[in-house]
DNA sequence: TAGGCCATCTGGTCCT
DNA sequence: AGGACCAGATGGCCTA
């Protein structure tokens, strides 16, 4: 998908839950300690490589009940729980990572054959303006319509071609945009709307400026023309599209209310 | 080499 | 009690 593939299939996001329990098992028995965590040093597994046992010695072990071995095998038991538990945690991410690789697929710049993958807060960032951008399309859309055809009622004839200038038009009612006659070739696409900035959060903003400062959160061959490269320019130029930047967008109210507001967690909206 | 990004482990908290 | 979720810590990989 990208020229981060390479980085992306040497470090899979997501080994087999088998591969990693043996591995952690190995590292357990033989002492090993590479691409570990130092915390995972404190778990039983350390324990294990003192006795210097392999797996199977372990558990056979294990079995027989002396009181030395008791201890020994809470121990394991208290480690098998703990791989659980990592095995879930890693299964819980890695669906995340599914889910933030098919927010990457829809999203707009995400594509191209050297374009860098997205980072996850790059792609929220991005995909938080783009809602945004096209909430104020679809709300531009409704009022140019009104305006057409409301009256009348004739509604039939109206199709999109004829609106390919239709972000750039004018404001939203109420919201009014704010002017930017040079319109600059190229800016940052990823700050958030002018309107919604006051309300975001610093850390917010931060975070968007501070995601790979010299390449930007994009890299492109040769990019270079702006602080974000060349590949960074208005969507519609050029081709009637709408763009998502941020000096082209206002968030509608009941969007911009958003950004106030923290994610709650699902299930707590679900109740 | 420093900084960014990421995966993983881990312990805590909340929910069912 | 078990699972989901979260955040901190840690170390590896990559790029400027």
């Amino acid at each position: 998908m990208d020229s981060d593939t390479s980085r992306v299939s040497s470090r899979p996001s997501s080994p087999e839950v088998d591969d990693i329990f043996l591995s952690t098992l190995k590292k357990s028995v033989h002492g090993f300690t590479g691409a570990v965590s130092s915390t995972q040093s404190d778990s039983p597994s350390d324990t294990l490589s003192l006795h210097g046992l392999s797996a199977s010695d372990e558990e056979s072990l294990s079995l027989r009940l002396s009181k030395k071995d008791r201890k020994l095998l809470s121990e394991n038991e208290m480690q098998a729980i703990r791989l659980k538990i990592n095995s879930r945690e890693r299964k819980r991410m890695h669906d995340l990572n599914i889910a933030m690789d098919g927010l990457r697929e829809v999203m707009p710049y995400a594509h191209g054959p050297s374009v860098r993958k997205l980072s996850k807060i790059a792609t929220l960032l991005l995909a938080r303006n783009y809602i945004l951008m096209l909430s104020n399309s679809l709300e531009e859309m409704k009022r140019l319509v009104s305006e057409i055809y409301g009256t009348s009622g004739h509604h039939g004839g109206f199709h999109p071609s004829a609106c390919t200038t239709m972000t750039h038009a004018g404001p939203v009612p109420g919201h009014p945009v704010p002017s930017h006659p040079a319109h600059p070739a190229v800016h940052h696409p990823l700050l958030p709307p002018a309107v919604s900035t006051a309300s975001l959060s610093a850390p917010s903003i931060s975070a968007v400026t501070s995601v790979r400062p010299h390449h930007g959160l994009l890299k492109t061959p040769g990019a270079g023309a702006g602080p974000l490269g060349s590949s960074f320019q208005h969507w519609g130029v050029g081709t009637g599209m709408p763009c998502p930047c941020s000096m082209c967008q206002v968030p509608p109210p009941h969007v911009s209310s958003m950004t106030t507001v923290t994610m709650p967690r699902l299930a707590s909206d679900s109740k």
